[in-house]
DNA sequence: CCCATTTCAGGCCAACTGATATCC
DNA sequence: CGGATATCAGTTTGCCTGAAATGG
């Protein structure tokens, strides 16, 4: 195996870490996390409130407890990130008339144009992101990337 | 462009960003993460330890400064990781005598033994990682991550 | 005097566990 | 009653800023 040669051969235990999948996912990970939440930045919002106004846009009125399962946040955090796209005038949140235990999140105009906006810069951030690789590696690499992830 | 094609299409705007290598690569590194640390932890460890233990491993007796830079991680943290270490007798931590600001940290014989495991552990997690893929795509994959890395 | 090293205090999140009140 | 929903309180991790004490 990989790790036994490597130990046998005496490589640098570190440099053998730093090249391991996790690693190195970890490192690019970070740096699209940083470019991405930058560049929202300037439009006074963070990566929750994009992906959160767009699972809106697409679902029309709909509860929070569906909103955390499509994202795939956790519901209680789905709590604050509402709160603030609420303060914004960005969505309404208001009783669902026919389970009132559910909150109708609803997208407003301002928030239609701000999901634009947000989307052009996340979009820019990633482009960002892959500019060492070319159109068609970037395809190979993200068709390889998915079957990691799907993996899971 | 792919944003502006997308928004005009009428894409769903979540479908988009899930899509996005940015969200991906969060995606596949938290995988990584989890893999990793469940396996580190059947030893008792997490993956900072690891780095460190290695470093020293490398670099013999060395200041906390200097782990800090080959690591990557703060030196503040590096407190907190020198103090598990230490306190499992994996490394030890005495003033250099030649210049008394600094801890010479060494590897213990105890922490070569555990680093071993360590190392073994965290390259099955990674196999685990990489399972959905060939050889031959595990190294094209991990070229073009690096070439992402290496950018920032 | 300026710089490096180590340490502590604490904030911030693309997170998580637990508990509560409300409602179907 | 059991199950789902929204909320609040608090802890964890990885990474960051600021600041102190010691020493070169």
């Amino acid at each position: 195996m990989a790790h036994t040669d490597a130990l046998a051969a005496g490589e640098p235990a570190l440099a053998h870490i730093q090249t391991l999948p996790s690693w190195l996912l970890n490192r690019a990970s970070a740096r699209g996390r940083r470019l991405v939440s930058d560049a929202l930045a300037r439009d006074g919002l963070r990566m929750p409130h994009h992906a959160v106004l767009s699972a809106v846009a697409d679902l029309g009125p709909v509860a929070q407890a569906e909103l955390g399962r499509t994202t795939g946040f956790d519901p209680k955090d789905m709590v604050g990130i509402l709160n603030d796209l609420q303060a914004e005038d960005l969505v309404t949140r208001a009783p669902d008339p026919a389970d009132r235990r559910k909150n109708a999140i609803t997208l407003t105009e301002e928030g239609r144009r701000r999901l634009g906006r947000l989307t052009e810069l996340g979009d820019e951030a990633n482009e960002a992101l892959l500019a060492a690789l070319s159109p068609a590696e970037r395809r190979l690499f993200l068709a390889l990337l998915a079957r990691i992830v799907d993996e899971g």
